[in-house]
RNA sequence: GGACGCGUAGCUCAGCGGGAGAGCACCUCGUUGACAUCGAGGGGGUCACAGGUUCGAUCCCUGUCGCGUCCACCA
């Protein structure tokens, strides 16, 4: 006998050890079955399990478990990610925290030995989270960023690439984080919109005639001004192009150059050049051949290229002070308010300094030809399919990728720099030196490249390293190109775009075939979750408090939002709901003896009942295959929803238990077998997204075929379309009909439950007479009635109703109020009245009679004919009504 | 400045060319042996707005308004 409710809190580490013991997450061994693989998103090591793992985890195991169900070689590969400067963050902090020396005091190796010692302590928490939601990864083929192998997948990508040119060095501006000392990415930076002023500075024209005025957001960059630029064509300026203003404070004569970079119409339309410090005076200062000259050290303060006064200060020190100099200078000529974008470190959250440094560049322009003409020829399709415009536009204007990183914790850069400088990119420092010695002739020192590689670089290589590469291995063979990758679009540059570069370039063939992103989860408000603003819904949390099969539910069922998932808890409990649900069916089906029995043949069934139960769930199935295998994952949950809830248990249970409780031993056999069968198919059909109860059931109702296995591994379901009978559909809907519309009669009048009228049928066909006569029994204990009875003439006041044609009422006039019965009908007649004139005026349309497809206008001319019918009929009944009161 | 997405019942969202649906919330009734984590019934919507295409538009097209997100070098 089943518990009365399921219990997750212990089912769940129980099933999942089951699984796990059982090697079920491991793909079969089955040489014929078909390769089906999806490589994780690698969740930072530092990090913990948010609601945005969850929804993207949930989905990729309602795949795994889907295509393992079918017979497909499922591999799930799981993994972690080294996350570069997050990690080296966390460390950080924890070390400043515990009051031990600084990263610099302590040393690189000691550094690095602490960060391991980090991971191998707190690591696998995500790991174990994962374990938690229910995820069938299979564990055994675990791999990290950092681990060995990898590590020699990134050394070997790194040196070819380099060898092909496609690796190079490069000086040029970098965004700098003066937090953590570091270049990173153009996509490591957000730009923030802030308030700030426009300063407006007077340079003074080196010969006394005059000054020109420029207007800066960022005064301390004026130390390292080398030039003022106005537009060719501007008449106010032309005559002053070539002579020089004198540099305030600095004392530095610069040129006054023209370029088409200066707007006419923005401030006074000289602009101040700092080559060194902004982008787009970077530029101008190449076609200028203007020097560039950096004012600032690592840690964004001013270096010694500047005045005396200001060395050593911080940037935004310096900034007051220089506008303060200008001021004494009378050379501050507006202060003007304005906002503007300033950008900012992802992770540290300073804000960020274009600086002129020496870093690695990768030539991704080059390598995202291919990529970009591999989903131009669908070879990787994006599912949604806009996202591919997101792409598209992205890799169509792909800057060179920097990807070194001034950090410790990461892939050390496999270079090595002579005396001279000349550099020596091998896989060993071996192999390196070997390589000096060719070129110098002698053995030099040899001094390996201090700076690590950007995190995305090794997480770009693992749909292929994970696999094994740069061995050729059995399952990269099997497994690679992956089939779907299920991310999040806040990666798809990030993470997305370098795997398809990278993949196509090593391995010849796109990383996946099928990228599904999934849609961001935010909380009930719309609010984006995040820690600072105290609203993140912690999955672990809600797995203790729900389950993980309702937030798994949950979050599959809301899926389809276009992008974003607005997450409540009340949803959850509704689903939480659901499992409870699906539990108390099982329960009633053992109770009445209905016992799977594997001999059963569906095609077999007799009554109607089980012929619409049969052909309803066929049709379920169909539903849910079609919506998993096109990742419309919500219309998966929904159609489960829908059939297990209001088809299985509000109807076909009910209907059934007449015929349980019956003497037709047959019926009753057969009508067990039935729905235990059809829980069977359920059960397998909801097993991707509620892997828990579903398998808990399997095994509850095992009853004496307790060697069939666990349901993880069951067969999915293949019904055939045979099992679908229109006959049975029709006599199951109209019994339903009347029920449903009878229940409507008796709450809407009052009438009493213990008020046990028959069910009078007035005028119907013999088809319909038959069925509802025949479903005497069912329609007595659902609709609470005595009886079905066929009459020529409905008794004086009995309440009629219309049921698909067919005239059926209830005596019951003893107890009900005349005038609400009146009123009922009324709105009845009102009702088919409306529908009437609408239909009549479309059917008396010409043009649609000419134009409408056949099959809308006979349906339109059938329901006039129905609705003329009905309203006749309660015309009747009100009109005796009438009479009566 | 570009691009994308969204505006449907009080709330969260489905539907996307032939008479608008679900869950939650709300109201009424219900302790019949699967289930009160439930059952039965009910109220509630000019499907953002304006044009257009069509026999017919919530659905397709154009524009407007509102909300959101991403990308972009503007001093």
């Amino acid at each position: 006998m089943l518990d009365k409710t399921f219990d997750p809190k212990t089912a769940e580490p129980r099933l999942y050890k089951a699984w796990e013991d059982a090697g079920a997450f491991k793909p079969t061994d089955d040489p014929d079955a078909p390769g089906f693989s999806i490589v994780i998103p690698p969740p930072n090591v530092t990090g913990s399990l948010h609601i945005g793992h969850a929804l993207n985890n949930t989905l990729q195991d309602v795949l795994i478990r889907y295509h393992r169900m079918k017979g497909d070689a499922a591999l799930w590969l799981p993994g972690t990610d080294h996350a570069g400067i997050a990690t080296q963050m966390v460390v950080e902090r924890q070390l400043a925290a515990a009051g031990n020396a600084s990263r610099r005091d302590m040393g690189r190796e000691a550094f690095i030995e602490k960060v391991w010692e980090w991971k191998a302590e707190s690591g696998g928490t995500i790991v174990n989270q994962l374990r938690r939601l229910g995820a069938s990864c299979d564990w055994s083929r675990e791999r990290f960023t950092l681990d060995e192998g990898l590590s020699e997948a990134v050394r070997k990508v790194f040196v070819t690439l380099f060898k092909q040119g496609l690796i190079y060095r490069d000086k040029r501006l970098v965004n700098w984080d003066p937090q953590f000392q570091t270049a990173i990415s153009d996509l490591e930076v957000e730009k923030k919109t802030v308030k700030g002023s426009y300063w407006h500075f007077a340079y003074p024209l080196e010969d006394g005639s005059g000054e020109i005025v420029v207007a800066t957001t960022r005064p301390e960059t004026m130390l390292g001004d080398t030039a003022v630029a106005v537009h060719p064509s501007d008449e106010r300026y032309k005559h002053l192009i070539g002579k020089c203003v004198r540099l305030p404070i600095v004392g530095r004569p610069i040129p006054i150059i023209a370029d088409e970079y200066a707007d006419p119409e923005k401030g006074s339309g000289a602009v101040k050049i700092t080559p060194a410090h902004d982008f787009n005076d970077f530029q101008v200062g190449k076609r200028h051949n203007l020097p560039s000259i950096n004012i600032l050290d690592d840690y964004a303060r001013i270096n010694d290229n500047a005045p005396k006064e200001y060395r050593g200060l911080d940037r935004f020190e310096a900034r007051k002070r220089i506008v303060a100099e200008f001021e004494r200078l009378e050379l501050l000529r507006e202060i003007e308010p304005t906002v503007h974008d300033v950008p900012y470190g992802d992770r540290s959250g300073v804000v960020i300094e274009p600086y002129l440094t020496d870093q690695w560049y990768v030539d991704a322009p080059t390598l995202a030809k291919p990529a970009i003409k591999a989903v131009e020829d669908g070879r990787t399709v994006f599912e949604p399919k806009n996202w591919e415009k997101t792409y598209f536009e992205w890799m169509r204007n792909i800057e060179p990728w920097c990807v070194s990183r001034q950090l410790w914790w990461g892939h050390r850069i496999p270079a090595w720099w002579g005396p001279d400088g000349k550099v020596f990119v091998e896989e060993t420092e071996a192999a390196a030196k070997a390589a000096a010695l060719e070129h110098y002739g002698r053995e030099e020192p040899l001094r390996q490249d201090e700076d690590v590689l950007d995190t995305w670089f090794s997480s770009g290589l693992w749909a292929f390293s994970t696999l094994g590469w740069p061995q050729n291995t059995d399952d990269l063979r099997r497994f690679y190109p992956t089939n779907t990758l299920v991310t999040g679009f806040d990666i798809i540059f990030f993470w997305v775009a370098r795997m398809m570069m990278l993949s196509l370039h090593f391995m010849g063939d796109v990383p996946f075939q099928r990228v599904f992103i999934n849609a961001l989860v935010r909380d009930a408000e719309g609010a984006k979750m995040s820690k600072s603003k105290g609203n993140v819904l912690d999955p672990l949390g809600l797995v203790d408090q729900y389950g993980a099969d309702a937030l798994r539910f949950t979050l599959t069922a809301m899926s389809g939002a276009a992008r974003d998932i607005k997450l409540s808890t009340q949803r959850i409990e509704g689903y939480r709901n659901f499992g409870t649900k699906l539990w108390n069916a099982t329960r009633f089906a053992e109770m009445n003896g209905c016992v799977r029995d594997d001999a059963f043949d569906p095609a077999s069934v007799k009554l109607s009942l089980n012929r619409w139960m049969r052909g309803e769930v066929t049709k379920t199935a169909a539903e849910v295959t079609k919506a998993i295998e096109g990742c419309a994952f919500d219309h998966a949950a929904n159609a489960l929803y829908r059939f297990i809830w209001n088809i299985y248990c509000d109807w076909a249970l009910e209907l059934a238990k007449p015929i349980l409780t019956g003497d037709d031993e047959a019926a009753k056999a057969e009508t067990r077998a039935t729905i235990a069968w059809v829980l069977d198919v359920c059960l397998k059909l909801l097993h991707p997204v509620m892997p828990f109860i579903t398998e808990e059931l399997w095994a509850q109702t095992a009853n004496d075929t307790p060697d069939r296995g666990l349901l993880i591994t069951a067969r999915w379901p293949q019904l055939p379309a045979s099992y679908i009978d229109p006959a049975a559909e029709a006599e199951i809907s109209l019994i339903v009909a009347a029920v449903s519309e009878g229940r409507s009669v008796r709450a809407e009048l009052n009438v009493p439950l213990s008020a046990k009228p028959d069910l009078l049928i007035i005028e119907a066909t013999d088809a319909q007479r038959a069925t509802l006569e025949g479903a005497a029994a069912v329609i007595a204990q659902t609709l609470r009635v005595s009886g079905v009875k066929s009459v020529s003439v409905a008794p004086e006041g009995s309440i009629p109703f219309v049921v698909e044609g067919a005239t059926l009422a209830l005596p019951v006039a003893e107890y009900i109020d005349l005038a609400a019965e009146k009123t009922r009908l009324a709105k009845d007649i009102a009702n088919y009245a409306q529908d009437i004139d609408r239909t009549e005026k479309k059917l008396g349309n010409a043009d649609f009679v000419a134009r409408a497809p056949d099959e809308v206008v006979e349906e339109n001319r059938e329901r006039l004919a129905e609705a003329v019918d009905a309203k006749a009929k309660l015309e009747g009944a009100l009109a005796r009504l009438a009479a009566v009161g």
